[in-house]
DNA sequence: CTATGTGAATGGATTCACAGCC
DNA sequence: GGCTGTGAATCCATTCACATAG
């Protein structure tokens, strides 16, 4: 990591080169040129060699970059090493869903709480979890070192919902409902706004 | 609709002016600026102004903009007022999550069917829906005039699942799968990567 | 005097193009 | 020769700043 100010994207785009090094690894291949890589990703291969280039000069003039030793530096730089603890805060059919989705272990996320404010849910396992009431947030965040929230309430409890978050000392949220969150910079988040992406979408196909 | 080349960006914008229009409507609130409406949303007032204005002479010079009047044609440059016609493809965990999520139908969206491969499945009601095999896709689809696809299947099927789409004549996907897909231009695709966002998040607080 | 609408300036990310190394 | 790494050029979105309208 030589530089500063890498932009959001170029993040983004380096867990999908770890996807298909990863991919390109298990099937036995041991170069490949910035143009080959960008080929299957259907971008530049400028942009990948600028991307890359952020965080040193990972390839060979000539060659390209060996394919296993650019999927373990990419490994490094995002921190796909380590495990990182998150909840789920909103037990709905959406939160539900998220604690039973696979697609989170692979990349070293383990889910290792859930939480709810319904009587109903709290107490009872859901998905393999025991739901913990909301109120218990401050102190299951910190006692499970947890980092990340994601946070699938329904809409009216969401800005509250997070400030309690934000209290128990989460570092991030991934907030699922339509409501712009309100805290402070210390917390990250980012927003998954699914009727949102629908709209777009069906705006750009008429 | 004056002009042409709307950034993308600009779209996801104009759906939360709407709503945050139709909230300070229901309030009462009969003029805003542009000014305020981008403190609400933490932006800057020339963002909104450069936006609208890609649609026309929406404000009065000196007052602002009519709320409803605005809203309205919000409404109808997002053509919010139509229904589309949404199908989900893949009733794992999360296919049937969102079968059952509720924000789609405030934005005009309606699940009209819903499809998996599995035997088990198939036939059976889901979330109030009889769950159709997935070669019926080319039958069903253009029966019930669908526009758009979600897709949450397992990654392995992504690919041969979005083709069977396209061949349906689906005009857009929102894809919930880690996979690219390699479809024509003529099908537009949205892609949400939940695992990915959180490994944005996951890297940017460290 | 207030607040819009917009061309011009700025900022950020992508792409080009080529010098430099294998 | 082949391919990286990187400044320079380009493209696109955001922000500024002000002439103009109410």
């Amino acid at each position: 990591m030589l530089k500063r100010n890498i932009p959001e994207k170029t993040i983004q785009r380096l867990l999908l080169y770890y996807r298909y090094l990863n991919f390109l690894g298990q099937q036995g291949t041991k170069n490949i040129s910035s143009k080959s890589l960008a080929d299957l990703m259907e971008i530049r291969d400028s942009q990948v060699r600028k991307d890359l280039s952020y965080f040193g000069r990972l390839g060979k003039r000539g060659s390209g970059y060996d394919v296993m030793a650019l999927r373990d530096k990419i490994a490094d730089i995002l921190g796909i090493a380590g495990e990182s603890k998150v909840c789920i805060v909103g037990m709905g059919s959406l939160g539900s869903a998220l604690a039973a989705y696979k697609g989170f272990g692979a990349l070293g996320f383990k889910i290792v709480s859930v939480f709810d404010n319904s009587k109903q849910k709290v107490g009872r396992k859901i998905r393999g979890h025991i739901c913990h009431d909301i109120d218990k947030l401050n102190k299951i965040v910190p006692r499970d070192d947890i980092d990340i929230a994601i946070l699938t309430v329904p809409a009216e409890a969401a800005n509250e919902t997070a400030i309690k978050l934000e209290q128990s000392g989460i570092k991030a949220i991934l907030n699922f409902t339509p409501v712009k969150l309100s805290l402070s910079k210390k917390v990250k988040i980012s927003n998954v706004d699914l009727a949102m992406e629908l709209k777009t979408l069906s705006f750009f196909i008429r």
